[in-house]
Order: structure tokens, then sequence, then C-alpha cells
DNA sequence: GTGGAGATGATTGTTGACAATCCTGTGAGC
DNA sequence: GCTCACAGGATTGTCAACAATCATCTCCAC
């Protein structure tokens, strides 16, 4: 899911499993799953083995995530997992604010009445998970409503960026989450977000998921006196 | 200045001249020149002697390129200018119109009484520029307005997107500079920007940079009726 | 004349080796 | 004991040659 915005654009014909693609894939989820801490060096021939992938297709990899944000390339010493400061992480979540709230209005003009009953459908489980105390539950139909509305809009150069942007802060994001208290606060916003795609209101749409997110910010906000992230 | 974004995220502290990075560079800037034409093949051999570069260099020009938007590569099949429809520089155009717009506000909240006096200049020779009829200096003018507004905004992760999006649709954009009357349509909006930002009006100064580039969304799909660009 | 198989030239994909650079640990001098 | 210089190893930067693939043209059969 996290690897499939630049997969398509090639496999518009070549269904080919490309040598070099499979090795940038392979890393990034990689480091998006955490195996890669912030700041660990990321070496060559090391990658070489772990992707069983010469050198070349690993080189090729690499630049590819610095593009992404990913990773941090210093010349002539090599590549390491970018560290995502708290005020970088605010800044990126605020470009996702305004770009999501876009994707949300542009969802509220497409929307169809069976995208619509899914929509309703994610905002059921929702409620019923976080009354349910599951906030695991809760945080995977997070996921599955914002990629539902990103769908839904049909705008690929929102979804890129959003897509780019959300890889940058997965380890902020995981910590969000276990915030206590979020999903009480996020629950009525994401509620209020289906509602307004529902009823075909883009202004409303755009402005509540504007509002969703900016809350997401003041909590980031709020962990960074916490401490923030390792 | 298109190339400057990643320039200095590598400058530093190396002051390295960078061999592979000038090659990148270079070619951006043709492409942005317009050397080269959309669909136009980009051969690595000829690359070679036009950048001075090896064969590995070029192609790791290329990549970033493609990464940038500026150029597509397909398997075997090399590299090649990218033609952006008109659907997507719309496209392209929303996600501008809603990031400068985060970056608008941002500026009108940090702005000091220096860079405000220095908008209202830049304000004041648009405004002759548009009644002498120098087209040409208005166009300069206004790219200097949002490099400025950018600038005072100081928001790293809304600029790189922001100039990654321009990038993608120069062409587009030169062609709409020679529209008709869209001076006398853009003025007041520019006006506005500064006067909102100038004022610390954060909220208006989002608006009114959303208003301008709505208004060159508009402009863009009736270019689409007029025949498009190449 | 037309369609298709096959050869040919051009272009890209990939590899391995070599050069340049940086990091680490050691030892001499103060 | 501390600092600096210098080797040695490790890592990345670069290149040129080779293999794989694609586009084009020719030629033959029908």
């Amino acid at each position: 899911m996290a690897s499939d915005h630049d997969t398509d654009r090639r496999s518009a014909r070549a269904s080919a499993p490309t040598t070099a693609t499979q090795a940038r894939d392979t890393l990034r989820d990689a480091i998006l799953r955490g195996e890669y801490l912030p700041g660990e060096r990321l070496v060559e021939a090391q990658l070489c083995e772990r992707l069983d992938a010469s050198r070349f297709n690993v080189r090729a990899a690499l630049q590819d995530l610095a593009s992404e944000g990913l990773i941090e390339v210093q010349r002539n010493r090599g590549a390491q997992v970018r560290k995502v400061s708290m005020a970088e992480a605010v800044e990126i979540t605020e470009v996702r604010m305004v770009v999501e709230g876009l994707i949300a209005a542009r969802a509220a003009e497409r929307v169809t009445t069976e995208q619509a009953t899914e929509l309703d459908e994610i905002g059921v489980l929702m409620r019923r998970a976080v009354e349910a105390g599951e906030y695991r539950r809760y945080s995977d139909l997070n996921v599955r409503l914002h990629a539902l509305v990103r769908e839904i809009a049909q705008h690929q150069t929102a979804d890129r960026i959003v897509e780019t942007l959300r890889g940058q802060l997965v380890r902020h994001q995981y910590m969000l989450s276990l915030l206590p208290g979020r999903p009480q606060i996020s629950l009525p916003q994401h509620e209020r977000i289906i509602a307004a795609i529902r009823d075909h209101d883009a202004k409303a749409a755009e402005f509540a998921m504007r509002e969703h997110i900016s809350s997401v910010i003041e909590a980031l906000r709020s962990m960074d006196y916490l401490g923030g992230p390792a």
C-alpha cells in the first residue's frame, strides 16, 4: 500500500517484475516497518545481501528513496534514514492538511451512492471500535478511511504528494495513535468528514478534513513537550 | 532559481562542485528552457556529449528528473520529456493552489515590517507594468512576488513541493502569461494578497492566494478550448 | 502486393573492477 | 596524559566494457 504509487506508473504496459523497482520497494517497506531506525546508516554492501540485488540497483533505490524524503544521502558518506525533527513533522502535516482538504472537497463532488455507503460503514465500525476500546482496530480503520477518500477523489497529483508525505513521518504517526484520548477527539471529526462527503458538500468536507488534521498537528506539538520521538 | 531546492540540501557543509548534481541541474534548466520539447526522446549517449558527463552521471540525472516529474523513463525505452495533459495541468495547479494558500497564510503570520515594504514595492511596480502594457515585466514581477511570499513564509516542505510542481508545467504557464486580459484580472488579486500579508491577516491571505490561483485554473481550462498547448 | 519471420543496428540494463574519500585506531612527540 | 599525524580498512564514487532488449529494415512466402 505504501509502494504502489510509483509501481503502477511503470506497469502501464510493462508487466515487468522490474529488478530495480523491487529492491526499492522492499527497502522502503523495511524502513517504514521500522527495521532501520532514523539516523541508522545504510551501507550499500549490506543492502546488496539484504535485498539480493547488485550495488547498481541498490544505489538506484537509495536515490529514489532520497527523493521521497525517506533517507538522506551525503556525498562520500552514504545514506542514512532521515531523522525528521518535530518542527519538520509539523510542517509536513500542515501540507498534508491542505492537500487532504483538497482531496476531501473533490471526493464530495465525485462520490457515488455506493461509495457513500462504504464510507458510512467505516464510520460505524470506527464508532464501535472506539466504544470497545479497540484502538489498534480504530487506527487501521483510520488508514482505510483516508485511503477510501483519496480513492473517491481520484486526484493523482494530490494522491502522490500525500503518500510521499505520509511516508516521511510514519514513526511519528505511530506514536501519535498511542496518545491517550486521541480516539475520543478524532472520532467525531471523522464522522463529520464522512457526513460532508456523503452530502456532496465540498466546502464542509474540506473544512472538516482540515479541522481533523489540524488537531493532529496540535497533538504533535503536545507530544513535543513530552519529549518527542526518539 | 529552479535548481536550488536540492542543491542547498547537500551543500549544508560540503562545498563540493558535485559532479553528478551539475549534470542534473544543467539538464533541468535545458528542459525548463524549452530546449527539449515534450515527448522528445532523451538519448543517454547524446546527453553525455551535451552535458560533458559520463553515462553513469547522466543516468543518475535522468532518474532524479524523473522523480521530479519532469521526464518519464520507460524500461528499455529510455527517457523522454513528460507531456502533461491539460487535465494534469489543472490537477497540479489545484494542489499548488492549496499549498500556496498555506504559504500565504504563514507569510502573513511571519512577515516583518521590512518585508512588508518590499511586498508593497513589488505591488507598485506591478501596477505600473500593467498600466504601461509591459507584460513581460509584469510576468517577471509575478514570479518575484510568489518567490518573496515563499521566502517570508519559510516553510521548507511546502516550498519544495511548490517548486517541484511549478517545474512540471513551465510550458503551460508560459502560454498562460500570453493570454490577453490576464494581467487586468490578476493584478487586483495580487494586490489583495499583498495587502492581507502586510496586515498580518492569515485567513485573508490564504483566501486571496487561493482566489488568485483559482482564476489561473479557470484560464487553463479556457486555454483547453482554444486547442491547448502542443 | 501484403504479411510475417528474421537479421541488423541502436539504445538501454548490468556488472565488476578500480579510484577517491572518509572513518578508526595506533603510535610518536610534547 | 594529551594532541596530532599517519597508516590501514572500510565505504562510496566513477568508469568502461559487456549483455539484454528494442526498433527498423529486408527478404521470402503466399
